[in-house]
DNA sequence: CGTGCACTTGAAGTACATCAACTAGGGTGG
DNA sequence: CCACCCTAGTTGATGTACTTCAAGTGCACG
C-alpha cells in the first residue's frame, strides 16, 4: 500500500503524542487499514450511519455535530489533527453524531476488527485511550460551564483561545495567529448562539483589542488578557495520548 | 472486612450490568478496599483534589459539578448508584470537578494503584469502562444539544424524563413517580437556569399535564406525551456496562 | 407561635433571537 | 476590464426568553 507508514507518521513527532514501545507500534501499524483523502465540506461519517472502523485525523479541520429534531445543527466538537474520528459510532453500533470536513482531510482508517484485540494486546494503548478520552470529557466539561450564564463575547473568546492552544500542541500557529477555518455558522452551531450575534460578539473582541478573526484567519493579540477575559486555565498537560 | 461483597453486590442484579466472568469478579472483588457511607450534603471529592482511587456509587445520589471563577455552581452530572466516581481526577491527576451528595450514600472504593492493573489483566474489564464512559458523553452530547436554544421547559422536562429512565433501569420508580431529591437550586445550575426561572418550567409541565415535582417525588403522567414534549428518544441500549 | 428555609409570584431590565437591509470580496461571463 | 451576481459578513430595529431583585406563601422546626 502507498499510505504514511505510522513510523513516519508526521503525528508521532510531536511532544504530547504517545511514545510506543516497538510491539505497539508494529499493532498499530497493523491496524492501519487505509488512507482516505476527502474535500473540504463531505461527511466523514452521516448522523446515525452504522461504522465499523476508527479513524484519526491525519489532517484538515473537521467537526462533530448533531442534528436536532427540527433539523438545526448543534456542534459538539470541534476536530483537529490526532482526534479519534467514529468511536461513539463503534460503541454505540450507531451515534446519531455525524462528522464534516471543513478544510480537505486526510483520515488514517484504523480496521475495526482488529481493533478490539487492541484490549487483549496492549493494555497500555487501552489506558491511553482512555486518557484521550477523558481529555475530550474535560473539554467539554469546561464548555458546559460556559455555556451555562456567560456572555457571548466570553464564550467566543474562550473558543478561540481553546483552538489556539490546540494548534499551538501541534505546531500549526505562526506568532500570534492561525489559520481557522469556522465560518460564522459553524461558530453559532457550536456556541449555541444566531449567527449574527456571533458577528457582534467577533466585533467585540476585536474592538477590546484581545483577538481578532478576519478572512479564516485568526489573531490573538494577547494571550494573556483574553485568557483572563474569557476565564480560560491553561489545562495540566499530563499522561499520554492516544494512538499514532 | 465487612462490607458486601461483589459477589452479592445489588447492583449486579440489575439486567444491564456486565455478567462477569468468574476471574473478572475475583479481580473486581480485590480492588474493592473499603466501603463508606457519607450523609447527604457532604463533599466526597472537592474540586481539584488529588485522588488516587476509584469509586462506584452503591446508593443514592451524587452531583459531579464545577465552579466558575466568580464561584458559581454548574452541575455537570447527575450520578446515580452504579455510576463511577473519580476518574476524572484518577486520569488528570486533579481534574477541576468536585462531587457532592444529595442524600446518603454509600461508595465502593476501588484501590487505585491495583487498578491500573485492570487494563493488563481484564481487558473486556476495559473494554466495558470505555464503553461505559462514551454512554456518559452520548448523554452529555444531547444536553449540549438541548442547551443551546431550546426553551427552559422543554430542558427541564428533558431532564426529567432522563433522570427517570435511568432509575427505571435501576428498578428505583414506582409506577409512573419516583424519588427525586434535587432542589430547584441543583436544578437550576444543572440547566444553567435562575432558580425562579426553573420554578416557572416546572410549573409550566405541571398546568401541561406533562409531570409534577413536589416534596422530593417526580411524577410522569404521560411518558409518551413527555417524551414528545421535550424531543426525548430512548437511548439503544446496548453493549455491556462497567464493573460490579 | 414565631423563625427559617424552599419555593412561588410579580415587575423591570437585559442579552439574546429574528428579520431585514445593507456592504464587501470573489468568481463568472460578456 | 467591467457588469453581474452570489455568498459571507455587518449593522440596525424590534421582539422575547430569560435574569435579577423583591415581596409574598407554605411548611417544618424549635
Amino acid at each position: 500500500m502507498s499510505f504514511v507508514s505510522c513510523e513516519n507518521c508526521p503525528l508521532r513527532a510531536l511532544e504530547h503524542f504517545a511514545d510506543l514501545t516497538r510491539a505497539e507500534l508494529e499493532f498499530v501499524s497493523a491496524l492501519k487499514s487505509d488512507e482516505i483523502n476527502l474535500p473540504a465540506g463531505a461527511q466523514v461519517i452521516e448522523p446515525g450511519q452504522v461504522v465499523d472502523h476508527l479513524c484519526t485525523l491525519l489532517a484538515g479541520w473537521a467537526l462533530r455535530y448533531r442534528l436536532t429534531e427540527s433539523g438545526e445543527r448543534k456542534v459538539l466538537e470541534i476536530l483537529l489533527p490526532g482526534s479519534l474520528i467514529g468511536l461513539q459510532n463503534l460503541m454505540h453500533r450507531a451515534s446519531e453524531s455525524g462528522v464534516v470536513s471543513l478544510t480537505p482531510v486526510t483520515l488514517c482508517v484504523l480496521g475495526g476488527a482488529r481493533f478490539s484485540r487492541l484490549f487483549e494486546d496492549h493494555p497500555a494503548l487501552a489506558r491511553g485511550l482512555i486518557a484521550s478520552i477523558m481529555e475530550d470529557q474535560r473539554r467539554a466539561d469546561v464548555k458546559a460551564m460556559l455555556n451555562a450564564k456567560l456572555p457571548a463575547a466570553i464564550r467566543l473568546g474562550h473558543l478561540f483561545i481553546d483552538s489556539f492552544d490546540r494548534l499551538a500542541e501541534l505546531g500549526r500557529t505562526q506568532g500570534d495567529s492561525c489559520y481557522f477555518p469556522l465560518q460564522r455558522r459553524d461558530l453559532a452551531d457550536a456556541l449555541g448562539l444566531s449567527e449574527t450575534h456571533v458577528s457582534r460578539s467577533a466585533t467585540e473582541l476585536h474592538e477590546r483589542g484581545l483577538a481578532t478573526l478576519k478572512a479564516n484567519s485568526l489573531t490573538i493579540h494577547s494571550q494573556r488578557e483574553l485568557a483572563d477575559f474569557a476565564g480560560y486555565r491553561v489545562p495540566r498537560r499530563d499522561g499520554r495520548r492516544f494512538l499514532l
